[in-house]
DNA sequence: AAGTAATTTTCACTTAGTGAAAACACCCCT
DNA sequence: AGGGGTGTTTTCACTAAGTGAAAATTACTT
């Protein structure tokens, strides 16, 4: 309400705009400093300045051959650096992988940020085969994926509805929920079940199994997931023996983060991020 | 030269400021408003401003129950779009999958930072079991690893030696290179061999073989490596067909880069970082 | 070798970041 | 409960430090 677009009064200006640029470079393209000035709109001057410095840290990389700007070392060490600081992994790590040797697939482990899944930690399973390697830190939709479901069945209903009342649920497949009201229900019965199946909504020959992790306030901070492709598990409703195992594990990680209620319904919550 | 400790006259003082919060955040000890402050010795008032700037960007998180900060997912998501900027790794990865399945062990992907190895990617072996899941991101020296020795081999000889002059070679096992004429002999060995053999001089019950990747330019950017218990790989360098092996994947990736001269000694070259 | 585009440096301006200190919130302890 | 202590948020006056325009330099192109 204050500047334009400042979600704080506490914003520091040129943290901001060093942000604006790290997340230009997020999608990957290199760019020349004077693409970047004029794509977000500063004088080349500051674009240098803060170029240079996000550079000096190794935030950013120079290409010596073109000259273009990329995303540099450094964000791959906070990376590391915010996986060791991360117990929720940690402790979830050993089960993860036994539950990937036990069944084979890929496990993955997320949590909800902004009312899509980030996922956090991904064991490729020995059966899956030429796979993109490593998808941690990709963005997914939520409303679509197995582990997206069950971390909004948790979430609190009407930011749910909100958010999405106000988008397109674009269709993937034909499985693909689109409507709103479709969706609140679904997530009624995965909240009712206990965990969440995609049976292909957002990838057609993808099918996942998915179980919340509690921590010791009873809230859900996070999920878990089985996925394989359809050849080996579909019906995945039918792998009765696989689903136990999911919430088996995912149980077993809420005990270790100090879950102590294995009632019925635990109250909604949040991922941790929108409290 | 100029200011105290600024590395250039172009430099951002909150940003720099900004980025010694990361750093400091990067020990994973999470840690509130007036530590941090002391710690780095602002004001509590700069250091809330920029908390908040870099929280309303999710560098970093607040646990809403101690109130303490550390890093945040947006991390997290930085690495990923810089892996996915990578042309190495994007290149290199099919072919690792294949070192790796072949070999059974686990294989990894690394450059020099001054003068210290960061893993770009691990690929973890079916052998392999029980090991940390993903090193990726992290810092190891250069001068006791299969990676760090075959990058310093191709590094600029004054530079490595100047480096490691002016700190003490840490003995980690009996097996440690510890004198730096010793190293510099020993660098002189690899780089005429093409390759470097870790015979557990960092970790006792660890063999590696590694080799180098070269670029368009006949520069080396980045290496390969094979790595796996003693158990299964002693003596190291008896293993010729491993060794065979890594090489040649090494060559097809440095192929698949441009790389066009498999001439004898390719001249020296930086790790594309310290330009 | 001239011409054009991109980067780096300078510079005067004043915004926007700064630290001290005050106000407020939150525990913990008796 | 109350109250002292610790930690966070807000205010405020000051001016250092970040800003854009434009010039100087360098790097590409033809």
């Amino acid at each position: 309400m204050r500047g334009h677009r400042n979600s704080g009064q506490y914003n520091i200006r040129v943290l901001d705009r060093a942000v604006q640029i790290l997340t230009l470079l997020s999608d990957g393209q290199p760019r020349t400093l004077t693409e970047i000035s004029e794509e977000i709109g500063f004088s080349n001057s500051t674009s240098f300045r803060l170029l240079v410095t996000l550079a000096n840290h190794h935030l950013v990389e120079r290409d010596p051959k073109d000259g273009r700007y990329r995303l540099g070392l450094r964000c791959l060490e906070l990376a590391r650096a915010y996986h060791d600081s991360s117990d929720l992994r940690r402790i979830a790590l050993p089960e993860l992988e036994k539950l990937r040797d036990e069944t084979g697939e890929t496990v993955h482990l997320a949590i909800l940020d902004e009312m899509e899944v980030v996922y956090l930690e991904k064991l490729h399973g020995h059966h899956a085969i030429g796979l993109m390697s490593s998808r941690v830190g990709a963005r997914l939709p939520a409303y679509c994926t197995g582990l997206g479901k069950i971390l909004l069945a948790y979430a609190n209903p009407e930011e749910v509805r909100d958010y999405f009342a106000q988008r397109e649920l674009h269709r993937f497949t034909p499985e693909t929920i689109t409507d709103v009201s479709d969706l609140m229900h679904h997530l009624d019965q995965v909240r009712i079940s206990g965990y969440a199946l995609d049976r292909g909504e957002h990838e057609a020959e993808v099918r996942c199994v998915a179980a919340p992790i509690f921590d010791a306030d009873s809230k859900v901070v996070a999920a878990i997931s089985v996925s394989g492709p359809a050849s080996r598990m579909d019906p995945i409703e039918a792998d009765q023996a696989l689903i136990e195992r999911t919430l088996q594990v995912a149980q077993t990680i809420s005990a270790k983060l100090g879950y102590r209620h294995p009632v019925s319904r635990p109250p909604f919550s949040q991922g941790g991020k929108n409290a």
